[in-house]
DNA sequence: GTCTATAATTCGATAGAC
DNA sequence: GTCTATCGAATTATAGAC
């Protein structure tokens, strides 16, 4: 029944994905400002009109293509040591196969809602694993979860934006040996180090 | 003799460093893009074109407002537990009193400049403070140095930037308990926090 | 559903008067 | 040494044809 007739019906779902995907890419290179519509468009090999007219403004653009799940594996049985080298390992695979964690942590200077969609991870997926992992729960757990967080996204500032030397030469299983350690001390709680 | 007739003669040292005072508290809140040379004049309460008359153009005007010295104390004689909490306060009280690191962190993200200055202090000021007082030349010094790094950015990024709310609550001397036995591990060297 | 054309801002930078 | 006026470029966003 519904088949008028429509002239150029391309997939418009498919299209919205593709512009999505340029976006992200885009995001992440270049920061929110120096990422426009225009070059996005251009990646997506669409025109920038259709951009607005799909998402509405640039800023509604970026709050659709920096929404991030983390996907944390299930750590609960684990004990410490173990479960801190998998998280370790699992946000430097995750953060090199997805290019939203880049886009939100570049964008996350500049503008608020990166900052909203950083927070709302650390709550919502970070701070409950925590809480699980550290069978702690209220401000322990959330100062324990912040510390973890604090590592975490430093690591990623430091081998991934600054591309700090010595950070972005060292390989995965040399930084998880490092790292791992830190994360299982925060995740103790306590000032000592055992 | 050097009077001839100079009309509107106000001391123009003190009018660069009303600017450079200006630039860097709007480079720190809003970034490079957002933080225009026309906020930045209004705010030292000067004429748009008298900024780039000094400075020759933003980014120039940028580089010469993001200098930084981290002014690090000399902790050479210290056990490396005292050392690494010094540290630690030392860089909150720094990045407290001071504008510099923030605007440098926030525009790094999209400014090739701040990542130069940000590196080159690592490399003229933690590095070398960081072979000191482990001891350590070379790769295994700059790796070290590389996760100190990565930990103090990090509290900053999590602290002042995205202010996590369990990080950005904590006071000094918690997070001088929490995160300098953390700086005391990487300074050690090693997989395993003894 | 897609594209052309353009409106409406905003900003960096310049020229020149005072 | 400082300010007025403005240029030229780039951008987001809209209106409307096809």
């Amino acid at each position: 029944m519904t088949r008028k007739t429509e002239p150029p019906r391309r997939d418009a779902d498919a299209t919205r994905h593709t512009i999505l995907r340029a976006a992200r890419q885009r995001f992440a290179a270049d920061g929110y400002a120096r990422a426009t519509i225009r070059a996005i468009a251009g990646d997506a090999g669409v025109d920038p009109a259709l951009v607005i007219r799909y998402f509405g403004s640039k800023e509604l653009l970026f709050a659709a293509a920096a929404r991030f799940d983390l996907r944390l594996p299930d750590l609960a049985g684990l004990p410490l040591r173990e479960a801190s080298r998998a998280l370790v390992r699992h946000f430097l695979v995750r953060w090199e196969e997805d290019d939203t964690l880049m886009a939100l942590l570049r964008v996350a200077s500049t503008n608020d809602s990166a900052v909203a969609e950083l927070l709302a991870v650390f709550s919502g997926q970070v701070k409950p694993l925590v809480q699980a992992l550290s069978g702690q729960e209220g401000r322990e757990a959330a100062e324990r979860a912040g510390l973890v967080a604090s590592q975490m996204l430093g690591l990623a500032l430091t081998r991934y934006i600054l591309r700090l030397p010595p950070l972005a030469a060292m390989d995965h299983e040399t930084l998880v040996a490092r790292v791992s350690p830190v994360i299982e001390h925060y995740l103790r709680g306590g000032d000592r180090i055992a």
